[in-house]
DNA sequence: CGTGTTCTTGAAGCCGTTCAATGAAAGTGG
DNA sequence: CCACTTTCATTGAACGGCTTCAAGAACACG
């Protein structure tokens, strides 16, 4: 039976899609911003500039073919360009849709009747959004910046399913995996400490852009601080101070849409993990 | 296509096994004590002992049979006793067993570094827990109280699940159900306010337990208070505490192991739901 | 009935929120 | 490329809620 152990599906989570996913250098930055900070951030602004802000590009299962069933399920999705808050779908809706992140990052949220957003998590590239069972959407997804994703019709997804039982079970992983991912979200959630949840947060962001290319000591967040917030259940004021503060104690170095890690292991001693 | 529509699966979650789950009146306990308490509450802990102190007894696979491959899975498994506090599996270790609770409440917990504990969930009757596919238990599980669960070898549900594709598609449902569950978790401890995080807390289990048995004005809390605010990420005092205060707001009724809603439409509105 | 555990409740202190203002970055149109 | 506007991030001050520490009450067990 083969179990497609050469690629993972994740409705929404934290791993890629394919094993040959790759990363590629872009999006250059003019160093003369940031001109508040200092040497230091200056020096690591450049460093950024010249090889490490990496735009992420795993390989789609839209474009990469690395067996006869890949290749079939790839001819039933349609590549999408967004821009940055177009919806992918609402909570609650059919959910005659699923997506595969190809290129930068979803946020999937639920709102509270009191109007307040809860972020349940982020789709990177090679997340699955809106898998089956589910004849209805549980949550909102839009985009948290431009991004490209892979767009399957529900019913042909269903089909193909059916037809293909050891697809079927990928899937099954798939989503037993996200569960896990979900789970260790609750760990972070139920700190009491906020610096904690703040640093198990950039960890985990971490571990989660290393699956999908080389681990690097940058760590894109190309969500806003407000999306922090709403994710691990601070207020935006509260991420900023303890972003600051891990910045001033020089265990991390904040670049645009991302940051830098100085002190990994201060890092993960502070995230209690 | 038979997707066992009879019943349902979950890893760790809320939904019961069968459609014909029933409940037993049982417990009752000494209306003297609570003495602390006014007259309205001996009023309605005798209406307890009466006839709503329900022990939910969900009928096991052990035990009901209602379809042949019902029958045949049911003899794979074993019924066993656990006192309080008894361990089930721990996290990390091989999970050679696969557990469906049939009675009582099991505890899903993980620790930090620090030694603080964080309940990812809790285990109701007919709740599957160490389901395939990973081969560690990612958390570990106790018995919150007296209980009972029905115990499958690993080994011999998966074979079970090989030879029954329509089984695997069942065990996969219930593990993208248990998805949705634990994101609504994520909803609890996403919340600011720790009297909104109590009160969906008291609604979600109305919620879990009515699927198992006939819903009722009283949500059984068999957990400790300390569990509860492992569960949340509260402190033990301010569980208590908001527990106090709804009870004092006749919004709810602190009974002995649980509570009894008298404001449902209030609590819903303190949650945020 | 006595002991150990759990739950409740009070007081003090800290931490995170809220409100608000400033500063930086991104988008827009000339 | 620059000026303008809008959005986002940072930071300060004050308030409020949650935690911590601690004591007492209620309960569970023999």
């Amino acid at each position: 039976m083969c179990h497609f152990a050469q690629f993972r599906l994740f409705s929404f989570g934290s791993k890629q899609l394919c094993m040959t996913a790759h990363a590629t250098i872009s999006a250059p930055f003019p160093a003369t911003r940031y001109r508040r900070r200092g040497m230091a951030e200056a020096v690591a602004t450049r460093q950024l500039r010249d090889c490490d802000q990496c735009s992420i590009r795993p390989a789609s299962i839209c474009s990469v073919l690395t067996s006869p069933d890949l290749s079939r399920l790839e001819s039933l999705g349609r590549e999408i360009a967004l821009r940055p808050r177009a919806m992918l779908f609402s909570e609650g809706h059919p959910s005659d849709t699923i997506y595969n992140v190809t290129a930068g990052v979803a946020r999937l949220y639920r709102f509270r009747s009191d109007g307040s957003r809860q972020i349940i998590g982020f789709g990177l590239p090679g997340d699955f959004l809106g898998l089956p069972p589910a004849d209805r959407y549980g949550f909102s997804a839009d985009a948290a910046e431009r991004m490209t994703a892979c767009r399957f019709s529900r019913s042909a997804f269903l089909r193909f399913m059916d037809c293909h039982p050891d697809f079927m079970w990928s899937v099954y992983t798939a989503t037993a995996r996200n569960l896990e991912t979900t789970q260790s979200q609750i760990m972070l959630l139920g700190e009491l400490d906020a610096q904690a949840k703040v640093a198990a947060f950039l960890i985990d962001m971490r571990v989660r852009w290393a699956r999908i290319a080389a681990a690097s000591a940058t760590v894109p967040l190309p969500m806003g601080r407000q999306d922090i917030g709403d994710f691990l259940g601070l207020s935006i004021a509260t991420v900023s101070r303890n972003l600051t503060r891990l910045a001033r104690e020089r265990t991390i170095l904040i670049v645009p849409k991302g940051i830098r890690l100085l002190d990994l292991s201060r890092l993960q001693r502070i995230a209690k993990t």
